[in-house]
DNA sequence: ATACACGTAACTTTTGCAGTTGCATTAGTC
DNA sequence: GACTAATGCAACTGCAAAAGTTACGTGTAT
C-alpha cells in the first residue's frame, strides 16, 4: 500500500460497503479486494468500530457490516476514528527551553488547531454515499 | 531532532537571527544550538537560501545571514521554502481501478487542496519577528 | 600557506508502519 | 461434541523515509 493507507482503506471499504448495506463481509474479503491484508483490515475497521460506525461478528458467518446508515457517516466521522491528526502535531513533550522557542511552537500549533478544525468541518460535509456517485 | 523537524529547525534558526539581523552564524553555531548536526542545518538553511530568505559565505568569517528584513519574512515563505506539504497528498499514481474509489481519491484530495490554501494564508498572517514577542 | 566555512555526495542509524505469523476465543454447522 | 470459520490480539519481520554522520571538494579571509 501507500501513503494515507489507513484512511484510503477506511473510505475505500464502507464504500463498498454503503452499496450492499446488508450484505456481511469478511475481512479476508475486503483485504482480497483491497489487495492488503486481513489483520491490517482488522486493525483499521477495529477503530472505526470502536467508534460506532462498523459492528463485527465472531464465528461462523462472521464479518462486518454497517452499523449506520451509508448517509449517516461522514468522511469526518471515519477521519476521526482513526485519530490520524493529519495536520496537528501531537503535542510535542519537548523542554520547553527558551521562550522564544515556546512562543514559536504555540504560535504554529495553533495555527495547526484552527486548520485540524476546518478540515474536519469540510470533511463533515460530505457522506460517503454520497460520494458513491459524485 | 523529533516530528516536523525540518519546518521546527528552520523557525526556530530564523527567530534567532530575527533577534541580531547582522550577526553572521556558521552552521556549527546554529547545530550546536538546536542539538543537531551541521551538515542537517546547512540542508534545512540551504532550502531557505534557495527561496531567497537567506544567503551564505562560503570561506573564513562565513556563514549564513538574513536576505531581508525580519519583518518581511512570514511563516509561510519558510514553510514553502521547505516544500514539506503538511496537508496535500502528492498526487498518488494509484492505478485508477475502479470509479467509485476515484471519485473518493479527488473528493478527499479535493478538501485537502483546500485546507493547504488555508493553512498558507494563515502562516502568511504572521512573520518570524512577530513570534519573538508574542 | 593556512585555517575556516559552505556544498554535496555517500553511507549508517533510527523509526514508524505495513505486512506476516501464530494462537486464543467465539459462533455457527454437522 | 467435533469441526470449521471468523474475529481479536500480540509479537515479530521487512521496508522505506528521514535524521544523523563521515568524507572530501571548493571558496575566502588572514
Ligand atoms: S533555544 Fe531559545 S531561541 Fe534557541
Ligand atoms: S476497487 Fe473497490 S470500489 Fe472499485
Amino acid at each position: 500500500m501507500k501513503r494515507n493507507s489507513r484512511l484510503s482503506l477506511a473510505l475505500h471499504t464502507l464504500s463498498h460497503m454503503a452499496g450492499e448495506p446488508d450484505r456481511m463481509q469478511t475481512s479476508a474479503d475486503i483485504a482480497d479486494h483491497a489487495g492488503t491484508n486481513p489483520v491490517v483490515v482488522r486493525r483499521v475497521l477495529g477503530k472505526l468500530r470502536e467508534a460506532g460506525l462498523l459492528t463485527s461478528e465472531k464465528g461462523h458467518a462472521g464479518g462486518w457490516r454497517l452499523a449506520r446508515k451509508p448517509q449517516d457517516i461522514s468522511l469526518a466521522d471515519v477521519y476521526l476514528a482513526l485519530d490520524e491528526r493529519l495536520v496537528a502535531s501531537d503535542e510535542i513533550s519537548d523542554a520547553p527551553a527558551c521562550s522564544v522557542e515556546h512562543a514559536l511552537q504555540k504560535r504554529v500549533s495553533g495555527v495547526l488547531e484552527e486548520i485540524e478544525q476546518s478540515l474536519v468541518q469540510k470533511l463533515g460535509e460530505t457522506s460517503i454515499s454520497e460520494v458513491r456517485g459524485a
